[in-house]
RNA sequence: UGACUCAUGGUGUAACGGUAGCACAACUGUUUUUGGUGCAGUUUGUCAAGGUUCGAAUCCUUGUGAGUCAACCA
């Protein structure tokens, strides 16, 4: 009833005006990728975004490859693309390729030829960089800016037809020398690559620059709002001139600001950089800001939804807290995994007044946040694993778990309480000795006994073993492109830790790939895709909040 | 010595000239067979200075600060 009035960001507030006022019926987005490399969380934000609005308006989103570089790019990361693209829960209602349009966009270049607009430059590089000038001094007219429209069309037919060697000459626009924006001066529309496409093979020996295929394809699929990153404003100057100079459907261009995640990096190049350098151990390292690294760390892609969305999107520079992403993944994680008991470090608790012979299969509940979730029978006896950091030699205050003299209660089990513990004569702990509380068993306790603390445990005899990765951030430092000196500087050497013998509970023996858990107070984990029955394999995708650890930091 | 962006708690984002709100983080208390979860609550903000107005985060002016732009990359 009452309907609460949305607010709207900035490009939905022009869209909902663009339908209010008739400009458009419907409207038509597209997410863009360059296949050169993998999807990362700043993808997320925009994939989010642009097929966001047309879940929310009317209109439909195309996916659509910018492979207009044929250097770079590889069908490998086309794939990944679209893999994640669905992962993340997204459908694309055509699946475009630039490529599919340089017939077109040749044509468009010849038009602009035969307008006099553009030209066939015989300059190199080096002095295509010294006409353009600076930012404060005004550029200077290359010396085949006159050519005649014929011989403009007959060079650039020749080039097309690779008369010409790779740099030797290059298509311009002819706009203004003295443009205050760089990138109206003159700008290189086509250049020379005689290297094999990834779809159009050896078919082209052109190809056109971003700024001559983008807003085109645009227009060619009649997208009405073509959003991207900030970096773009300067070129929209461009896009606007060719479509008006085209004479063909007016797609306008909105940019929004780069989301920025700290103590991670999020650009490709450096992305690239780090797996080519076995810094990480390939794109999708749980470690990678990737979206197959964080779906391989276990993050659920309904987390990362929630965390686009409550950021939003504006102008201005952030650099977003990964905790809030964190936030998202807990909350999902724990309304939908099984806890388990999983020790990680392990020592002897060995009960004396427990029949040594004995076991006893003990109901544990999955989920308490899930009532559906039923419960599984948990193997229980007298000797068993226990966390190294929940035993004490000497009681503290606000020590809840075991010492000398301590009671806790084993989660699902009996109440125990410490009379002893062993050490080597190097001072390291080998043994807890306790004794039970029969009365004490859990559902059914009629002990009176009141204790503060809950511990995990895994039954010796029955435990299985698995290796367990710890994954840390990747940088020491909120924003390593911001720092003095290589990024590689601050990468933390300690964002894995490998543990290669932990004991779990039996029940885990029979995960499966991608399954998560909760491993009851020691955080979420997601079986590893190179996980199998002889070597279980579990990533840690995040922690559990810890407050005893910010109350023993102070 | 140019053009273009931007500026709201620690972080991200709302407000469309009329009560500065939301989420995370932090901090209290409470519940709890996870020091988890849940619940209740607290703290913290409009870059600055002028101006317009009954009234300004919002409009105007000036300043300050940050970012972007000179790839045959996208």
């Amino acid at each position: 009833m009452s309907e609460h009035m949305e607010s709207l960001n900035f490009i939905e507030e022009i869209i909902e005006q663009d339908l209010k006022s008739g400009k458009y019926a419907e409207i038509i987005t597209r997410f863009p990728p360059e296949p050169n490399g993998y999807l990362h969380i700043g993808h997320a934000s925009s994939i989010c975004l642009n097929f966001g609005l047309t879940k929310k308006f009317p209109g439909h989103t195309n996916l659509r490859f910018d492979d207009t570089n044929p250097s770079t790019e590889e069908t490998e990361y086309v794939d990944s693309i679209k893999e994640d693209i669905r992962w993340l829960g997204f459908e694309w209602k055509q699946e475009l390729y630039a490529s599919d349009y340089f017939g077109q966009l040749y044509d468009f270049a010849t038009i602009l030829i035969k307008k006099g607009l553009a030209y066939v430059d015989d300059s190199s590089s080096e002095e295509i960089a010294i006409q353009k000038g600076t930012p404060t001094t005004i550029g200077t007219n290359s010396p085949c800016r006159n050519r005649s429209i014929e011989e403009n069309v007959d060079l650039f037919s020749r080039m097309k037809n690779g008369e010409f060697a790779d740099g030797s000459k290059t298509l311009r626009a002819k706009i203004d020398m003295a443009h205050t924006n760089m990138l109206m001066r003159d700008p290189i529309l086509y250049r020379i690559k005689k290297a094999p496409h990834h779809r159009s093979g050896n078919k082209w020996c052109i190809y056109p620059m971003y700024d001559f295929a983008h807003g085109q394809s645009d227009s060619i699929e009649q997208i009405t709002h073509s959003i991207c990153t900030m970096e773009f404003i300067p070129h929209r100057d461009f896009y606007d001139w060719a479509i008006e100079k085209l004479e063909i459907y007016p797609s306008h261009q909105y940019e929004f600001a780069r989301r920025n995640v700290n103590y991670t990096v999020t650009s490709k190049r450096k992305l690239l950089q780090l797996v080519q350098e076995k810094h990480v151990e390939s794109w999708d390292d749980p470690r990678m800001p990737t979206l197959s690294g964080m779906r391989r760390r276990g993050y659920p892609a309904i987390a990362i939804r929630n965390f686009c969305e409550r950021i939003g999107i504006g102008k201005r520079e952030n650099l977003v807290d990964i905790g809030l992403l964190e936030f998202f993944v807990r909350e999902d994680l724990n309304k939908t995994t099984s806890r388990v008991m999983a020790v990680l470090d392990p020592i002897q608790l060995s009960i004396t007044n427990y029949p040594s012979e004995q076991t006893e299969l003990l109901p544990i509940e999955n989920n308490p946040e899930d009532e559906t979730s039923g419960e599984r029978q948990v193997p229980f006896s007298n000797k068993l694993w226990i966390e190294r950091e929940d035993f004490k030699e000497e009681m503290e205050k606000k020590w809840f778990r075991l010492a000398p003299g301590a009671m806790v209660r084993l989660k699902g089990a009996y109440i125990v309480k410490c009379t002893d513990f062993k050490k080597d004569a190097q001072g390291n702990i080998l043994e807890i000795i306790c004794e039970y509380i029969p009365e004490s068993k859990s559902g059914n306790d009629t002990s009176g006994i009141q204790v503060k603390g809950t511990i995990h445990w895994v039954s010796q005899t029955n435990a299985a073993v698995a290796e367990v990765r710890l994954y840390d951030r990747l940088f020491q430092v909120e924003n390593p492109m911001s720092e003095e000196g290589d990024f590689l500087d601050y990468i933390n050497p300690n964002s894995l830790q490998i543990i290669s013998k932990a004991y779990i509970e039996p029940s885990l023996s029979h995960a499966k790939t991608g399954q998560a858990f909760q491993f009851i107070r020691k955080g979420y984990f997601v079986l590893d895709k190179n996980s199998t029955s002889d070597n279980l394999i579990f990533n840690r995708t995040v922690t559990l909040k810890d407050n005893w650890a910010k109350v023993q930091g102070k």
